[in-house]
DNA sequence: ATTAGGG
DNA sequence: CCCTAAT
């Protein structure tokens, strides 16, 4: 087996590091992002076995929470305190005497940090301090060995049948009081024996990736656009080999050396594949994806490198209240409709390590740091989260979707917190209840108004400094080459139609936003204005820099005419 | 979704 | 690169 752990560098002198940010859930594929089908879909039957054949009742008691009602606590948990007026549930719940639901259990949310609902007695209303209690409680059943990852925001229409937004978190491996990934730090060595992920070398493909600016080069156009680039890049191999060497040197002598102390950890960490290869990716996400569709499922393929082994999902916390009178029977109904209610609404996977999301899908196991010799899989989890796609629309929907993930780094951290303050709940996502119409049948999502208010910003979790760097996206430095096929896509299309450049000339370059383009342009235009001793990183060759104060000169007076025509060719070539 | 400009 | 305002 031979890793790609040495530094190396693509073709287009620059290194990718591992935490490149994926998009946020919150912005939109760019219209020019080809999406693969299918590729972060999961089945929501598939999902459905797989987590309702892991839910486990590992601890099991009767709380005497009053009348004639048992509490059964569905999963272990590590107790999250929170402010009792913090609990969501302290809201008045649409509850009254003439509640159609009264007669029925009904099965909601606490507000914990993350996922916990409570099944309970008609006329029983959880309020604060008591829901407090009652966490507290259950804490204790769980002991300390395991920290359950819950999240469980729920989009609920008052009154009617509403979303139920789950956002789960799997565990990996057969230890099942072992949580990884978000809140999971209780038992860091759980779960690896439970993981099996190794990688392998691929005789067949060599791994560095190319810029391949698309100037005026054609590139053969093939249906898959994956192939298509993978033509690409085989292409621009040769041309490229010429200068790989220099560019190589080059940034390992500069580019690495300069890099800030705290971001240079990215390179040690980093595979030598280079995130701009395009062919590795489809191979690598749908190894992921489909190893997590059974359960139990065993990955023994020679073709990939990474092989996954994901014993089963496990459902979220999950509070039951039921009369000591009702039969196991419709209690083990009531899980189940509780699960298949939670699944309804249709799921996608997030990933995450080392307790960070890992939200750019087009990023490398590798780039991950899931590698047989770089494995982190102590902290390698998956969850469940609520599927974009199929996510209803009401009003929270959106806003619950999109910070669920937050959650769950948000939960992370305070795990890890030692000082272990009150840990203020999200009031919003995780507050929710679910009850039934006819005893204990069909669970009928029930919220109050105030759930649908956006959760107010949540300052005792603000973001991290290394959030934030999660967050931000890597630093890929224009090679020249690129800066060539943007300097010749703005003379022909002026300084204000970046979109047309970003067509034009980096199509093919996913990593390159019309936005990238611009402020590229804005710095080249800068840099051609500064001396040569003052401009930094790769030299930009004085005739580039030339076009570029030419051309925006050019395009600053025929401003009016760049309304969607190019200027003519004799113009443009005089402008070269 | 794009563009423009400040940070 | 990020973030935003304005289109």
């Amino acid at each position: 087996m031979v890793s790609h752990k040495v530094l190396e560098f693509g073709d287009d002198g620059y290194k990718l590091p591992a935490q490149a940010r994926a998009p946020r859930s919150v912005r939109k594929k760019r219209i020019y992002e080809k999406k693969i089908p299918g590729d972060d879909k999961m089945c929501a039957i598939d999902l459905l076995a797989t987590v309702a054949g892991s839910l486990l009742l590992e601890s099991e008691s009767s709380v005497n929470a009053g009348g004639d009602k048992c509490v059964v606590v569905v999963q272990n948990t590590v107790k999250k305190e929170f402010p009792a007026e913090e609990n969501p549930v302290k809201v008045a719940l649409p509850y009254s005497e003439d509640n159609p639901y009264q007669r029925s259990p009904r099965l909601f949310d606490n507000g914990q940090c993350g996922f916990s609902s409570v099944i309970t007695n008609p006329n029983h209303l959880l309020v604060g301090d008591k829901v407090e209690k009652e966490v507290q409680g259950f804490s204790s059943l769980g002991g300390s060995d395991s920290c359950e990852v819950r999240n469980f925001s729920k989009n609920l229409n008052p009154g009617v049948n509403g979303d139920v937004k789950p956002d789960i978190v799997a565990s990996i491996g057969s230890n099942s009081s072992t949580e990884v990934g978000a809140c999971g730090n209780g038992s860091p060595n759980g779960s690896r024996d439970d993981v099996n992920l190794f990688s392998r070398n691929d005789d067949d493909e060599n791994f560095s990736g190319y810029i391949r600016p698309r100037m005026n080069r054609p590139v053969p156009r093939i249906g898959d656009r994956r192939i298509r680039k993978i033509l690409a890049s085989r292409h621009w191999k040769g041309d490229a080999k010429p200068w790989y060497c220099s560019k190589r040197s080059y940034y390992l002598h500069h580019h690495q050396r300069s890099y800030p102390i705290k971001k240079r950890k990215y390179f040690d960490s980093i595979s030598d594949s280079n995130s701009d290869d395009y062919r590795l990716q489809g191979k690598t996400r749908s190894r992921t994806i489909s190893s997590m569709k059974s359960r139990n499922a065993s990955f023994v393929s020679r073709d990939h490198r990474v092989r996954l082994r994901i014993k089963s999902f496990r459902v979220p916390e999950l509070f039951i209240e039921i009369p000591e009178t009702a039969t196991v029977g419709s209690l083990k109904r009531m899980v189940m409709e509780a699960v298949t209610t939670i699944l309804g609404d249709g799921l996608r996977v997030g990933l995450m390590v080392q307790g960070k999301k890992v939200r750019d899908d087009s990023k490398t196991l590798l780039q991950t740091g899931i590698s047989e010799e770089n494995n982190h899989l102590d902290s390698l989890g998956f969850c469940l989260e609520p599927s974009l796609e199929t996510t209803p629309q009401p009003l929270s929907s959106s806003y619950l979707s999109e910070h669920a993930c937050d959650d769950l780094t948000l939960c992370h951290d305070n795990a890890l917190d030692s000082s272990h303050q009150p840990a203020a709940p999200s009031p919003a996502d995780s507050f929710g209840k679910l009850g039934t119409t006819d005893h204990s049948r069909a669970l009928i999502p029930v919220v109050s108004a105030a759930m649908l208010a956006p959760r107010p910003p949540n300052r005792k979790f603000k973001r991290t400094e290394q959030q934030l760097a999660a967050q931000r996206r890597i630093r890929r430095p224009f090679s020249v080459t690129e800066v060539e096929a943007l300097v010749q896509a703005v003379e022909h299309l002026g300084t204000g139609r970046w979109r047309d450049v970003k067509v034009r000339a980096f199509e093919d370059a996913d990593h390159r936003t019309y936005v990238d383009l611009k402020d590229k342009w804005k710095t080249l235009v800068h840099t051609a204005r500064i001396s040569p001793q003052q401009r930094r990183g790769e030299p930009v060759p004085q005739e580039l820099l030339d076009r570029v104060l030419k051309a925006h000169a050019y395009w600053s007076q025929h401003l009016m005419h760049q309304l969607q025509t190019e200027p003519p060719s004799s113009q443009v070539e005089a402008l070269i």
